[in-house]
DNA sequence: GGTTGCTATGCAACTCGTTGCATAGCAGGA
DNA sequence: TCCTGCTATGCAACGAGTTGCATAGCAACC
């Protein structure tokens, strides 16, 4: 019930087309809430008739038009209202976790190919705390941070940067004890 | 498509109805993958019908009968499957981020209804911790911890603990943020 | 004596989210 | 030259998840 309050919020960040939405969903929004194109584009043409957003067609040669979405002063109320609702506990689906529990009722096979499975989602979590610390590096570190919104994006980074770290400490913890369970 | 699996654990660590399962996925595995009564009855009926469970009526006088279920072979083959496909990275939702950067989007009113709602999160995570800790001192700390099972729950549990400290400190630097924005 | 709350399950209707596929032209590499 | 991949949007069908409501008896509280 809020993907249309992220896409406002990225939206009011900048303007865009729906596709380039989904690339934002794909990097850095994505990481605290998830989206595909699908979604996106059937939300953003609900958001539209809702007259929260309007399109304005961009017309280019030799590939589809394009439509620069942006938050008209009506969606930009209805943020405002939604943001003053109270916090909904975060959702996570943890597979990970339900599997490190299941192994229990494997075999030592089995634990072997989880481990392979952690090792990968291991490196995944790598490069994201990289592109964090990358996008960290060039947005954040260098500017004085005059404005809030600015500030309110890194501190949002700064928590998914604590995520990554802790995730990765905790899967060497993973990794520690799922070896120590075949000696 | 991993709530099956999260309930064929979640039975394989302990046969139970639908209403324990439920309260089980509010406690302590609910943290990492959410689910309300009613999917858990729906799936639970999916999962009879494809026997990966069987049920055991139990009679309880001046109460519904109760609907014990335990695992199949058949279901523990479809779990052991599962362990060994790719593991999917974890779906996060999380409402608070996308409200703070909102939030340079709103006055200052807004804000400081902001961060009374962080306030009261942040209350929800210590409880949360509080819980974790001491149900890791009453099943884990004072045994030898000679099981496989226990030894992963565990993990998973340090995992849970992590992840609130983490949150913990994310959400005083978010605090400390959004008071900052106003001076 | 009334209200609230717990155990225990379930239906119906709905919205949210995913998957597979389709179009369509251009750019770049083997 | 063919194949892959990128920009850009969308339909259709399905599966996952939520919300509201209903039943029903017992226990505890005020």
């Amino acid at each position: 019930m809020a993907l249309e309050h992220a896409i406002l919020v990225s939206l009011l960040e900048q303007p865009g087309s729906g596709y380039e939405l989904a690339r934002r969903f794909e990097r850095s929004i994505g990481r605290f809430w998830t989206a595909t194109h699908q979604q996106i584009y059937r939300v953003l043409r609900r958001m539209e008739t809702d007259g929260w957003v309007t399109a304005e067609e961009i017309g280019q040669d030799g590939r589809p038009d394009k439509r620069r979405y942006s938050v008209t002063t009506a969606g930009r109320e209805t943020l405002t209202r939604w943001l003053r609702e109270p916090v909904q506990p975060e959702t996570v689906r943890h597979e990970l976790a339900v599997k490190i529990r299941g192994a229990a009722y494997d075999d030592d096979a089995g634990r072997a190919a989880l481990i392979v499975q952690v090792e990968r989602y291991r490196a995944d979590h790598v490069a994201t705390l990289d592109r964090y610390l990358a996008g960290e590096r060039r947005d954040f570190l260098d500017a004085a941070e005059i404005d809030a919104g600015q500030r309110l994006q890194h501190v949002v980074l700064r928590g998914g940067i604590a995520y990554e770290r802790m995730v990765l400490d905790w899967l060497d913890d993973v990794l520690d004890t799922l070896r120590g369970l075949d000696r």
